[in-house]
DNA sequence: TGACCAAGGTGGTCGGACCAAATATCATCA
DNA sequence: TGATGATATTTGGTCCGACCACCTTGGTCA
């Protein structure tokens, strides 16, 4: 069972998110949502200091002030993936136009270093699409261990929290999809061979523009397997 | 004043972010840290919900654990320019590195979009750097608003909450250095010039180019000035 | 030596209480 | 009538003491 200030706050923050408030206007006292919420006021006020961390209230003697959803922190995400049964096709893609970036970003970075050993075994991994026959599962996990592989390479701890807090919220609303998913392995592994390539060159806008290359099919390949899913999603509500 | 539980997770934090306790290691009890800050275990408890969201513990029944630094959310990057005299430069340098690209996104996300007048909206601010004479302060708060014009253009919420995030975090610890920077505008105007023409011809890689080129620059600057004020500031503990 | 069990410690929750600051209320004055 | 200022109420911040379920620890027993 989740703590009661993690329900309390969950609910709270579905309730702002779902514009349930307005911005701007004041959340119910500490005191009368501990009597809505059957806790005592510590309860709440830990459940408070979540929101505010989230970054959805503003909470000040006097009361706590819902803000905009742009103004919270990174950690929303997660929370408006979850709200209704599949998430906001736009964010879904929104999201993988980030994360494709920040890969591309760590790869430059990589690059940069000159770091031979690490550019190595990153090949490794790239050669695993052209080199092996990979399952559909298999593929999939191949390809976000390339990623996080590039990232950790970046060496650089900004881009590194940002990937990673935006798969962890990312990663569990795509797990319904993967049946989903159509992977055309061949243009994988053509992609992957052109990056190989450019990898061993060290040609930094090939290695680049491969990258993006690898990226947008990546996400076409999410963003099909998440269009598939919701249309079978409305055929099953239209004929029960 | 600030709150006590502000103060005790700002303390603990701090503690914790340079490596007073080990990764793994327990913290004190709450009782504990309620004896050591003279303060009630409530505060206490509220500030390790503060610390539990920064993503630098684990606390769970049994005690909390301290967890590594890149496992901790975004807003850690603020404690840790903070630390010292003046920031650790690999962070400032990684992180001017991700706003960059950041935008560089946003950019990229605006001119697919296709949405006409927001592109000449931005012309206006680029023109600012090759029409205009400004003084070094309106310099740097133009190319400011030309960043953040372009972030809220991208239409792409977590571009937008991330590059908020690390900005808000970041600038303070910029403030000091606005006295040691050294603009040229001639080299900006250069490139704004160029940057101009792409967004004109609407043509995505040489806006992609320009805005890179832009922004190293921006980014030179500001490593520049950082360089300056830090061997300026070792001149100092020199001779006292 | 290794499995087992009891005692103490830890976080999670509760109830009630006081304070300073912010808010809301209302009588007062122009 | 409308702005104003003093007052009463509400709100968050903090404190105290207490209970529970669970985990950790340490020693016992086989």
């Amino acid at each position: 069972m989740t703590t009661k200030h993690d329900q309390i706050s969950d609910t709270l923050t579905e309730d702002i998110l779902q514009r349930r408030y307005r911005v701007g206007e004041r959340l119910p006292s500490e005191r009368d949502l501990s009597a809505r919420f059957d806790a005592n006021r510590g309860a709440v006020r830990e459940a408070m200091k979540r929101l505010e961390q989230l970054g959805v209230v503003d909470v000040q003697p006097g009361g706590a002030r819902v803000k905009d959803t742009n103004q919270a922190s990174l950690d929303v995400i997660g929370h408006l993936l979850n709200q209704g049964d599949l998430p906001d096709r736009h964010l879904v893609d929104q999201i993988l136009v980030v994360i494709n970036s920040l890969v591309s970003i760590a790869a430059e970075q990589l690059l940069k270093s000159g770091r031979d050993e690490e550019i190595e075994e990153m090949r490794v991994f790239v050669k695993a699409f052209f080199e092996q026959e990979l399952s559909k599962e298999a593929h999939s996990m191949t390809r976000i261990a390339l990623m996080q592989k590039m990232l950790q390479s970046s060496q650089n701890l900004p881009l590194q929290i940002i990937a990673r807090t935006l798969f962890e919220q990312f990663a569990p609303s795509m797990e319904p999809l993967a049946d989903f998913a159509q992977v055309d392995t061949q243009r994988f592994a053509q992609n992957a061979k052109t990056l190989n390539l450019a990898l061993e060159k060290r040609d930094l806008a090939a290695v680049r523009a491969a990258f993006d290359a690898f990226s947008e099919l990546n996400r076409a390949t999410m963003v099909a397997a998440f269009d598939l899913a919701q249309s079978t999603h409305a055929q099953e509500a239209d004929s029960p």
